[in-house]
DNA sequence: GAGGCTATTATCCAATAGTCGAATCCGGTT
DNA sequence: AACCGGATTCGACTATTGGATAATAGCCTC
């Protein structure tokens, strides 16, 4: 839609979409229509994630409880080239982690074609599958995968599917990273 | 580790061990060590988490940040039968989300092999890989893999390792659905 | 118009994935 | 001891995937 709609103002985007995992589509959006400002909107409020959002380049973030008045100061804001986040929001101290970032920027670097096709892929679905849903032959979908896995540097569908997976809303911050033996008595 | 000391008393299990994604674990071994109590220890105190844990069969869960005392206590507690969380976690009202279920319903139809290979696809691994790492024939991994594919009702290891990917740690009560709504932190 | 990038398709080939049937092993029963 | 159901193992066969190469066409830029 994005693609269609090139002289939009303003984009408003809600994470978990389904078929696109997260913040797939915001590192993309970001980087293959810069000038086109995105606000993400929301149900969740959890400050990790408004963070994170920030971080993949949105312009603002609007909870969906937010009362109107606020949905439209922010609109106006981000118009203004601000960035807008709820009230007692910190961002400073940021930066993406580095595996993220990685991904992320591996999937900017995805055309229209192939960002749509790795989505699919994000679907289990067959070459074959995707052809037909895109209208082309299976040819030219192994051609767009072939590209894919060369540019996010994995070796098989499974492998592409897991990193855009890791952009998906989890809460990195919440999770521990040190990590031992466990065992039983 | 949990098939090799099938007499233990009680197992302290991680969330987020590498190479298994989530509640996967808890899921399966809770119904093929049904007379094991298991007991969460993570760094995350989200209530979503925690309620998760006991959704899935854990007996227990205690937060890394615990005094010793409370541990023991939770220990102790466990051993009796009891289920110990946290203090302030409200339980109630508590039915895991039916994909979830339906997915953890099939995890626990697998045999130990079959779970193995299982997590060794979410890694993006090769039957190739898993067979060596396994130290058996391909032809045998291809058979796990397809037994695997069957029980999970899914056409292929990307759906598969997919569905997996469903029970990782991450917040759905923070997403969409309405009902929870606790800004964690 | 030339050069560069994307998209499309095709073909050929090697590797990987998935299905089927069958042999073997193992624990528990009869 | 014979039997049974299952888990595990494996080889043969087929389908899908991934890589390499090439050709055509459209689009944008210089």
């Amino acid at each position: 839609m994005v693609e269609e709609n090139a002289d939009a103002d303003l984009l408003f985007l809600d994470l978990n979409m389904p078929g696109v995992s997260g913040f797939s589509a915001l590192a993309w959006i970001r980087s293959n229509h810069a000038s086109l400002p995105t606000v993400i909107v929301s149900a969740a409020d959890d400050p990790a994630i408004i963070r994170r959002s920030i971080q993949h380049g949105a312009s603002g973030f609007i909870p969906k409880s937010s009362p109107i008045g606020t949905l439209e100061a922010g609109i106006r804001a981000v118009l203004d080239g601000e960035v807008w986040v709820p009230e007692g929001i910190d961002l400073r101290d940021d930066r993406l982690d580095s595996e993220e970032a990685k991904i992320a920027m591996a999937l900017s670097s995805l055309t229209p074609h192939q960002f749509r096709v790795l989505m699919m892929l994000g679907e289990g679905l067959l070459n074959k599958q995707i052809a037909f849903q895109l209208g082309v032959s299976e040819a030219t979908i192994k051609a767009h995968v072939t590209a894919v896995l060369r540019k996010m540097n994995v070796n098989n569908r499974t492998q592409a599917v897991l990193a855009v997976q890791q952009l998906r809303i989890s809460a990195p911050s919440l999770l521990d990273s040190g990590s031992g033996g466990d065992a039983a008595t």
